[in-house]
DNA sequence: TTCAGTGCAAATTGTTTGCAGTGAG
DNA sequence: CTCACTGCAAACAATTTGCACTGAA
């Protein structure tokens, strides 16, 4: 597996500093004209504090249960903001629910979901990111963002379903 | 281009005879001890009587149109039973609602979809199509289904859109 | 001081559900 | 004759909007 980026999966990866995601953020809103407000930094350190895939209502949920709550207009609308200056990215998935991922620092990736437990792989293959450009090429299509996604079960899960399956034939 | 496999663009191609998808459906009912209905029928021509790229409430207004309106929760119902059967299929869910594709004969394929004017183009590459299953491999990752989506503008819309940008700077 | 931003509650939108009546098998 | 299917209207769930108030610049 020559060119596969092997992604450790550590959702709740610290690495990036906070601080300097919010002054990022606070920079973007100033070049805007936008103001910069406690309650949109609280939600940009809510998002950058957690694991890289967030859904709205999951957010809202642990923004409300904090004692600085924000109402759900406010969070929707600041993940509008965030996603035009680039920190969040929209994935969507399969339920009605709208599904983010934080971006900065992280380069574009594609996902492997799996059906059963909600597992979340990410991946990436150099090799594809090039056949993708060259399909566009070909249609004269100017590619803004592509998103590659592939559904089924994990490893433990495909595992527990071969024995459940098997079990019932006893 | 070598692997690309090119496919006519011709949204109402009628090549798939409706009477044999409908039968086909028919014994798919039969087969699962599922009733044949006037309104499944009705719902089953619908979808194959028009492109391949459809809504949900699409599909309910042009039902409704014609004089043998069928109810939205039949129509919903009935996309359930259809997709199980393999003749139609979920796309995309960018905006809100539920896209779906008519699948009968078509071999799988990826989409390119123009943000300015909506436009569908269909691709498929084995190349990446192997490169899909390599990665699964990979992760002893068990693939069920999947899409590749490129969001961008088309050739017509680049064009125009590089037309604007210049007259504006006159 | 002045709007952009906020919270709230009401509105929207797409989809789902409960139920009584109906018709396919 | 039965029970799966239908239409309807009400229920839902996620998101959006209108509006009066508030606080960042």
């Amino acid at each position: 597996m020559r060119s596969m980026d092997e992604k450790k999966k550590n959702e709740s990866d610290d690495k990036t500093d906070i601080e300097s995601v919010c002054n990022e953020f606070h920079q973007y809103l100033r070049r805007k004209g936008l103001r910069v407000t406690p309650e949109r930094d609280r939600i940009c350190r809510e998002v950058y504090s957690t694991s890289i895939h967030f859904d709205a209502e999951d957010l809202v949920q642990r923004l409300q249960a904090s004692s600085e709550s924000v109402s759900r207009a406010t969070i929707y609308r600041t993940l509008e903001v965030l996603e035009e200056c680039g920190l969040v990215k929209k994935i969507r998935q399969t339920d009605k629910r709208r599904h983010y991922e934080k971006s900065l620092g992280l380069e574009h990736h594609d996902h492997l979901f799996c059906d059963e437990c909600g597992k979340v792989i990410e991946f990436r293959v150099e090799e594809i990111e090039r056949l993708q450009d060259d399909v566009c090429d070909h249609y004269g299509f100017h590619p803004r963002r592509h998103s590659l996604q592939i559904y089924g079960l994990c490893r433990e899960c495909m595992a527990k379903k071969v024995k459940d399956d098997a079990s019932k034939l006893e």
